[in-house]
DNA sequence: ACTTTCTTGTGAATCTTTTCACAAGCGGCT
DNA sequence: AGCCGCTTGTGAAAAGATTCACAAGAAAGT
């Protein structure tokens, strides 16, 4: 939202037009960015460039994120492309798959590494994070063995919940429970 | 998870076993569903089936959900393909993009469809929930132009918080807000 | 310099969610 | 029938999140 408000040419915002944009309220704004320290100006607001900057340290966006990809089917297909994605300071160092057919296949720069390599990338290429684009099944070991080798965070597509040590912090995605999160609440609008 | 249980033979589940799962507390699974009436028997625990069944019901799951996906890039080939997706109830009636390159091309039984049929394809097909696959400068005017049409859901994939009225749920998905969420978690645990 | 107009940062009050803890109920075993 | 081992459903207590409301500070105009 800043850096649109940037692009826009906005220097200055209050925390009632971050709370209008962002769906909130006022107090709301302000009581979580006061979480962090004392960022605005009274009367004036927030300095737009100012508090992007310190709301990227304190994101830990100032410096790049290396991301090994597991799974090159359409989901990691998808996320590979995407193009907010390395602008964003997220570096995919390497992508795996387990199925022969795709393995030496080039996505751009990259070559498909065999899912054996796994571990021996994430230590080679120091990935801090690993993107799980694998079907449900594979997901509970896969993430396993990320963590072992070192991994910090995973973000996971596939539609089961995986148990790790709960200092690594994970990040699900599940479309189909966006769906029906969807559908429940329009069920509930009908009867009430 | 229920139908998980299901498949490995389970008859029946405690709150216990649920909270487990699902990284939650067994009081927690006790409240949540108290709030929708009294699954459970003393000293037994849920029956997998019946609770199963009546979530269906709560969740508007025992009917077909009609989408129609707008955009037919990246991440909506991604969405079309996925598996689960038609097994879970929810029918892609229409895909819709505004690139003429596009328009006509076959996916599996569908046809892409021009975006300016977007209204008419919604009233015509009874859609009720549209999937917005679109760059985020497009996302605020489908939205619109949906929820004019008759829908009465969004699932927003577009990295925009957008606006429409407080009736029409909306689910945003947010890719790169995922990671931004492991990052932060990541940095945090590093400078406490 | 003084007044007006904004807007922050934050204690206090309110509202919501989660956890605790236990009576009540079910099934199996003796 | 009576007892024992479990597990639910739920008030009450505790914890957490949000909103209120206002003193304090900053700029701009007079």
């Amino acid at each position: 939202m800043l850096e649109l408000i940037q692009d826009d040419g906005g220097v200055t915002v209050s925390s009632e037009q971050l709370a209008r944009r962002g769906h909130t309220t006022a107090a709301q704004v302000r009581k979580d960015l006061s979480h962090f320290g004392s960022f605005g100006k009274r009367g004036l607001g927030y300095s737009v460039d100012e508090l992007r900057d310190r709301l990227r340290i304190i994101l830990g966006l100032d410096r790049v994120w290396r991301v090994i990809l597991v799974g090159a089917g359409r989901i990691g297909s998808a996320l590979f492309e995407y193009p907010d994605f390395k602008k964003r300071g997220y570096d995919c160092v390497a992508v795996v798959d387990s199925d022969p057919a795709k393995i030496g296949e080039k996505w751009g720069e990259r070559v498909i590494r065999p899912a054996e390599e796994l571990e021996s990338l994430i230590k080679e290429l120091h990935a801090a994070l690993v993107i799980l684009a694998v079907p449900a099944s594979a997901a509970q070991l896969v993430a396993e063995r990320s963590v072992n080798a070192g991994v910090r965070g995973i973000l996971n597509f596939a539609p089961v919940q995986i148990q790790v040590p709960e200092d690594i912090p994970v990040e699900n995605v599940n479309l189909v429970m966006e769906l029906e999160a969807l559908s429940f609440q329009i069920t509930r609008a009908l009867t009430p």
